[in-house]
DNA sequence: CATAATTAGTTCAATCTTGAACAAATCACA
DNA sequence: TGTGATTTGTTCAAGATTGAACTAATTATG
């Protein structure tokens, strides 16, 4: 019953190579996310959680606002999460003296426990996935990727507020 | 004042090549997402709606789960957001005379035209941030990862509901 | 055939995410 | 200094997304 409509005039874009490339990273990824997701979860944490733990356990200390731009998310949306976070005990935020607008972030004793527990869930996803790639082309696919990063960033996509 | 917490006894996870070549995949993955977000906005549409209306436009005549399923969302999802498009007068729902349950879903030529437009923009945005990778360099990177989804399939996560 | 199991789609309430507007602190610099 | 611009974080309301529970239709099977 399902048809696929005949191309008009020239290819559609799902023919081309690099739109066909570019949408088997996003299947991948997505699917990625959500086997990652549905592994974390018996931890009582998210993605979102865990990438901000991920974060803090690796540049303790650092402000929300540099929390933001490295996931690439808005402040507000730290300003909805951290408290949560914070009232579960994983958390602190200390405001600095120099500055004090400036809330930075570290984690306890229990959020370092934690998130010691969800890196190596994610660990585990990411070698699971990536155990059908040799080590040439799994360096090479992270290449391609960083190059691509690198080239929107002069491409300067509109700031996260 | 930020510092990397030392290593307590071997590679911290990020230091791991697989670890960090995901890592790559998922950066650039969100980047290009809310690159096309921000220039899709113009038309109207966000995501979600371009790819319901992209699939409809590839298989005309889809179900409502076929779709769901290849979009990797629940049906509420789309329970949602069709009654949308359908009131935009971009979609149309038939019953199916078959099975009463069955709703296929085709476009109507107001939703055919814009369909081509925001098929455009994703093109664009797509070629745009590929023109860093040689022709082969793009179809070993399509090659890898739908050797990923591939390995991922039979590993068999949660069936969305 | 009758009844149980399955499937397609919807509804609803709970969560998540986002951007705009805002307050406080800091900075630039005349 | 003093005044205007910027930066940091918060609040709030609107929108998006999700899973569980539900109805109706179909299929499987005894």
């Amino acid at each position: 019953m399902t048809q696929d409509t005949p191309a008009p005039t020239g290819l559609m874009p799902w023919e081309l190579p690099r739109f066909r490339n570019w949408i088997a990273v996003a299947r991948a990824h997505q699917i990625v996310e959500r086997t990652l997701n549905a592994r974390l979860a018996p931890h009582g944490v998210r993605i979102a959680h865990h990438d901000i733990l991920a974060n803090i356990y690796r540049f303790a200390g650092l402000t929300q606002n540099e929390l933001a731009q490295r996931l690439l998310v808005g402040r507000s949306n730290l300003s909805m999460l951290l408290p949560e976070l914070e009232k579960r005990g994983l958390i602190e935020r200390r405001s600095d003296a120099a500055d004090k607008r400036v809330r930075r972030l570290w984690l306890t004793e229990a959020g370092r426990a934690l998130t010691e527990q969800t890196l190596a869930v994610q660990a585990g996803v990411v070698t699971d996935m990536m155990t059908i790639l040799s080590d040439a082309e799994c360096q090479a696919l992270g290449d391609y990727m960083r190059r691509i990063t690198a080239g929107m960033a002069q491409w300067a996509e509109p700031d996260r507020v």
